[in-house]
DNA sequence: ACCTGAACACCGTTCAAGT
DNA sequence: ACCTGAACACCGTTCAAGT
């Protein structure tokens, strides 16, 4: 029953609309304490659909067709599961605020999503106290940027208003034609002006990550 | 008397505190709409409490006195302000979520700091283009900073569990011994965890955008 | 112009009572 | 073991009525 409450990954996550099981409110505190333990299930739901495989097949050193050196495919293994993580969060704003300052303890999903990047970084060769400090940073960095997804995109039309702030609304004006220029969202984003600023800051922590690389 | 209202950046931004000015909840409705522009009066004050003065004086190139070359100067006025907006927030960890995703029309004090920002990159010679990108990439990772300092000390602390993660219950033991080690709080954090990955990921950004300068 | 009191619809939670 | 119905304390919001 409890499986089926987990597919209760939709949005709003209020009660209410957890009776699309056709029962009461009350009869879901027979199958869980409250509310938050409800929300630390879905948390764990949603953490399995971050692809974090990338990670997986980075010690094989035997393989003479593996991609490119070590460093290449670290930053691959990172860039892929950022983009994936950002992606799946991005679907469930409202759940960022919670996990970023939840306890793992009991989400077997997401400790086992940990494990496997943790087990990643160390093959790769990254000294073993920077590995939480670089998954910290990192997830900074994708909670910020999943919530950045999900803003308006017009959270910097302050046009009536522009004349006290001339200078940042021509670098908006700059940056916003020139996206419009080229149409493609590279990473798939739903607010097209997400994806530079989180390319960017990726790059950003790609490449310090692997400079930390001995 | 908004003036007071706007004093009350006090924590859970709830009607029923807001009636430490000795009236009822309905009064309120005399002087704003809604809870979401309470919200984004207490927004605007909060973001004035950020530090962003050392944008300004960067086109002074006539000073003999001034501090390292250019992109020194651009590197310490980011880092100073993104300590000082981390810190700030990290104050009000339930304003985060929701000026991530706000527009700052009608928000002056925002409007300003962002002006300073964009005013600092210009004239250190930012690409007017990249200048919006290297902002949003900025706060998404400040705003996930600010989130991880009001995580509770222990989020990593999966003991009784740990057999199924071995590789990352490692990676935390040496993390966080690694950080009671070396007692001090470099940048004065809650959690004293956070403060490394802040760091870490600081640095890369700081790095990459004064990389972008031509 | 500004405030009060009462009411409304919502939310999370509890608990006695049923089967 | 699992559900219901009613109740509780809370929240944001509205509105008639006061001064």
């Amino acid at each position: 029953l409890q499986i089926v409450v987990e597919r209760g990954q939709s949005m709003l996550t209020m009660k209410a609309l957890a009776d699309r099981l056709g029962v009461t409110v009350a009869a879901l505190y027979n199958h869980i304490a409250n509310k938050a333990e409800l929300l630390l299930l879905v948390q764990d739901v949603v953490m399995s659909r971050v692809d974090a495989t990338g990670f997986s097949g980075l010690g094989d050193r035997s393989a003479a067709d593996c991609a490119g050196e070590p460093r290449e495919r670290l930053a691959e293994a990172l860039r892929n599961w950022s983009v994936s993580y950002r992606q799946v969060f991005s679907e469930f704003p409202e759940l960022v605020p919670l996990i970023a300052t939840t306890p793992i303890s009991g989400a077997p999903a997401t400790r086992g999503m940990y494990e496997t990047v943790a087990t990643g970084l160390a093959v790769a060769g990254l000294p073993e106290e920077r590995i939480v400090p670089v998954i910290v940073a990192f997830e900074s960095f994708l909670f910020g940027s999943a919530m950045d997804v999900n803003a308006p995109a017009s959270v910097f039309s302050s046009r009536p208003y522009e004349s006290d702030a001339p200078v940042f609304a021509a670098a908006v004006d700059a940056f916003t034609s020139a996206v419009d220029k080229r149409c493609s969202a590279p990473t798939g984003g739903a607010n097209p002006y997400a994806d530079e600023p989180f390319g960017l800051g990726l790059d950003a922590l790609i490449g310090a990550t692997v400079a930390l690389l001995p």
